[in-house]
DNA sequence: AAACTGTTTGCACGCGCGTGCAAATCATGT
DNA sequence: ACATGATTTGCACGCGCGTGCAAACAGTTT
């Protein structure tokens, strides 16, 4: 039987087998480099930065040697010792929205390409929204980017309150408060569009689906359809509010709004907040009314998630140029400005068959 | 006039008044708050730290005075300091299907909720993968979690090669990679209880509609309903392979493999590796077919995302158990063990309308 | 009261790299 | 060959915290 304890035994050298040389290969820094290729770690470590002062054959042999010895910048101690991280918070809460997937792929390739790291935060709910910003300021990031919904004026007071951020940027989401950033599109000019569609097709008795109501961040498409129609009728437009951007939501609370009316007080087009709730609202319309889209009553959305375009919804919506939009953020970014950041972007109508 | 440069005069008041103390209250280190609790530094450190040795009279004192000076803990330098980050990177691919929405949502969920950070990577492009894996890397992350598919068993080399990957996880997907760490559901379970389902409705005549195909990490859907249909029918099962899971690219796939056949030649059900598949197969079968579902061609999906339950697909499907998958993840990230941490979970089929 | 045990606190050193400047090297013109 | 300016390289110090151990302290027993 083996001596497995030390109990009755020397267990030096069991110990020794067991843990030869433990890893003894896994932290390669920039000082091995450094003696390897004969220069001095600063030296290294500038090989590596993007423009440094370094000559190029200096740079080609560092980096050969780094190669061969499976060396890479640590980031973190970058980090630590600069006043730069290149690590940004991305904020998010409202993982019912089909759209949020788009926008996370769009400002993470922007971001990726142009050498930044993206922290991908799950507010898990409206308290967590605080300790959230709080998480993230804590890992030193550059910005932090809120692309939900749970975030009033108290939440952001805190966040600006703590310190450690230096940009804070709403996204997707005009946002008075002066001490954020907001990159947006033009809400006002885009609703300003639809409703135009609306009226030129004909439509008189709409009925606008509006998502939660914020306090800090809007999307002022509601207000703006309501003005415009008031303008130019004299009435204000029938609304709901849906608690949150779920199709299976919008769908019960179109359901409820619409269902016992007859014909001649249903609406004749849907105006939605967006397509999260849109597709819910065709759904209601055909499933639960057995009506069609669009001879019965028409409907609209507004960002162009991908199933809008899918010949089941054939959804008449409105793009953002959400590419456009992430490269700017990475301009935001990189800018050494702090203030007169904000933006807005025009998108453009996309018109299908719903409407 | 006011003397605003230093031409006349000593400039030295002036600059001293442009920069009074300029961020002298944004680095609150623990220091600071050692003095004004009147501890030392490291006493303020274990304050923070979950199990730490330290008497509950001094963590209260040390608190407040934390709270008061706006403090939090820096984990970048713990991160430095430590041999643990509490950071996992999260490596994505494949935007295009809903349900890495879902996914994305369990897993930053259970992660935060215990503790961790995920750095969200979009691997860009198929080349990109490997550079991804670096990235993750330069930042310390405890793990690197795979939830894609463009990773083969080359990609897989370089990760493993390169250091400082702890653990690498393959999530939602089998690996035989003896160095990662596969969670996933029970694909071959989960295949057997969706083709005994299809014999048992009667159908006869299934065609199988895969998604892209693997090395490294495989869901053995296709190649089990294959073996079962087989061994009950004594013929291989036609199928077709889709390069991507995107509902649109499905649609045009099936449509090509639909289309012209008489009644008699159709498949009677149409089993799909996923729903993004499914969403598109049932949308060509009614759109571009003129087809009924589940009367003409019935459809079965894998994963239930969330449109599968709305009432215009109604898609019978197999639901994984995302939220016990994503805290086993956890529970694995915590376990100092290396191996043996491969874990196959059952779902449950959830039957609708459409098979 | 002394001795003992368990708990709490303090500290030297290092994690890997950036900043800002000084020293060294190179390229060019006379 | 020498001076001049431009480029390249080296280095002291610090970023904020963790590790592991030793010192100090509190609580209990004889």
């Amino acid at each position: 039987m083996l001596t497995e304890t030390g109990l009755n035994g020397p267990p030096i050298v069991n110990r020794m087998c067991a843990v030869p040389k433990p890893d003894s290969f896994d932290n390669v820094t920039a000082d091995d480099v450094a003696v390897a290729a004969g220069v001095s770690r600063w030296t290294v470590n500038r090989a590596f930065k993007k423009d440094a002062s370094i000559s190029p054959k200096t740079r080609a042999r560092v980096i050969t040697a780094a190669q061969s010895l499976g060396y890479v910048p640590d980031l973190s101690a970058a980090a630590l010792a600069s006043t730069r991280s290149n690590l940004v918070a991305l904020l998010v809460d409202d993982f019912a929205n089909p759209h949020k997937l788009v926008m996370l792929e769009r400002l993470t390739r922007a971001l990726r390409s142009r050498g930044w790291d993206t922290l991908l935060v799950n507010t898990l709910d409206r308290e967590d929204t605080a300790p959230a910003l709080m998480n993230a300021s804590q890992r030193r990031v550059d910005a932090t980017i809120l692309i939900g919904i749970q975030f009033d004026d108290e939440v952001l007071a805190t966040a600006l309150g703590a310190r450690r951020f230096k940009k804070l940027i709403i996204f997707a989401r005009t946002s008075q408060n002066p001490n954020t950033i907001s990159i947006a599109v033009d809400d006002e000019a885009a609703t300003r569009e639809i409703a135009h569609y609306v009226i030129q097709k004909g439509y008189r008795r709409p009925l606008y689906v509006a998502g939660p109501e914020t306090v800090s961040a809007h999307l002022l498409r509601k207000e703006t359809f309501a003005t415009i129609w008031q303008d130019r009728f004299g009435v204000v437009p029938d609304s709901v509010s849906v608690a949150r951007y779920d199709a299976m939501l919008a769908e019960k609370v179109a359901l409820e709004a619409l269902q016992g009316r007859d014909a001649a007080s249903l609406p004749d087009v849907i105006v939605c907040e967006n397509d999260a709730l849109a597709l819910g609202v065709v759904d209601t319309i055909r499933h639960r009314l057995g009506l069609r889209v669009p001879e019965d009553i028409a409907v609209i959305g507004f960002d162009d998630v991908p199933q809008a375009e899918s010949p089941n919804y054939r959804l008449t919506t409105y793009r953002q140029p959400l590419t456009q939009m992430s490269n700017y953020l990475v301009d935001v970014l990189e800018s050494p400005d702090t203030t007169n950041l904000d933006r807005k972007f025009l998108g453009s109508m996309v018109v299908r068959d719903s409407a």
